[in-house]
DNA sequence: TCAACAATCCCTGTTTTCGTGGATTTTTTT
DNA sequence: AAAAAAATCCACGAAAACAGGGATTGTTGA
């Protein structure tokens, strides 16, 4: 029998999940944790074959928890279990040493999948999340590192001087910076621009 | 025994209230449907009493959805279940007439609880929600129709003068709207007002 | 290696917004 | 009917953003 510790905050979905294991017969949760530190605290004492790590927990981000788990015990198979398929999350997951990776919307067949693939060693994505990692394009808009942070100072509102000491450049730089974004999202304006942007989830 | 359809895309979420209902022997879950227009396909033959409605689903929003269902049947009851927690989603899911609106991360005893106090025909709402509701209803930052008019053309990127021009007013007039706006939401200036517009769902 | 891109900086002039003051007339609310 | 709030309008100067160019470094990917 495959051990398996569930993380997640969510008690419908840990007890979906659980259902949803114990029915397989494959496996079987010997734990579940709504919280960084609980989980933590658990592999103290048990060692369950893989862990199901959601991202979002109210005390630590699932990303850092997955990282200092594998830190103290590289063997340790972990599941990424979350709602959101952005390509950046899923990256920062898979770097960070996650085994596999799935969404709450997949399939019981899906998990049941992922769960033996992980346990044999493989790693695992979901077949939505293979789909929005090989599609490059980020949502449709690709900004560039520099101009991520010139638009969420400038959605604080700071003016072009005041980014430009933050940042220890021009403001004459910073004002291309502002040029570029609005003409890569089509805005009229920065009030415009910063509305696209809050829509397109970039701030 | 109060009959209960389950809106919802994620099945390991379904699974896990299928199986709370199921336990607690206040209700039981007479269908399960994965998206809006199996939500509205099922309501053609069936009756349930309440419907657990998640917003975020395949095809529709939840928001409209729980509004065509209510235009339809008045008389249905409809309990809004999502991860978000956001204040305008909140207000807008209760616009649309939804009889409670509960947390994914709410305890089991919350969820139950609400499916009584629902039936019975009352109104409820999940503790961490009515907080989120209280808090910044105090501000007493209410805006006028016209300056939410102009917030929004201001949103769109128009200037004051175009603004003017659609408004069959002055452009100081407009000014003055802005100027208005700004002060209330203790923005610095018009990119940071449409930031902080947004956030407060005001846009 | 070499083209594409990112990041940097600059110019000139125009338009728009911001700050700080007002004031008057309609609507609502009490 | 009186008080409060909303909507309208204005002036003036300073600050900031916008338009539409151009140019030079690095970095990087095919």
């Amino acid at each position: 029998m495959i051990k398996i510790l569930i993380v997640d905050d969510h008690p419908v979905v840990a007890e979906g999940l659980r259902k949803l294991i114990q029915d397989s017969k494959i496996a079987e949760v010997i734990g579940v944790a709504g919280s960084g530190k609980a989980c933590m605290d658990f592999l103290k004492w048990e060692k369950p074959d893989i862990i199901f790590l959601d991202i979002n927990l109210p005390d630590a981000s699932g990303l850092d928890l997955c990282k200092t788990i594998k830190e103290k015990n590289p063997a340790q198979k972990i599941l990424a279990l979350t709602t959101f398929n952005e390509r950046s999350v899923v990256l920062k997951m898979m770097e960070n040493g996650a085994d596999g990776y799935i969404l709450k919307n997949s399939e019981s067949d899906e998990i049941l999948e992922a769960i033996k693939e992980i346990n044999a060693g493989n790693k695992f994505l979901a077949v939505e999340v293979e789909a929005i990692l090989k599609k490059k394009t980020d949502g449709g808009m690709i900004l560039t590192r520099r101009e991520k942070e010139v638009l969420n100072l400038i959605a604080d509102g700071l003016t072009n001087q005041e980014i430009a000491e933050k940042l220890f450049i021009s403001p004459l730089t910073v004002d291309s910076h502002r040029k570029n974004l609005i003409t890569k999202l089509s805005a009229r304006n920065t009030a415009s621009l910063i509305k696209l942007a809050v829509e397109k989830g970039l701030i």
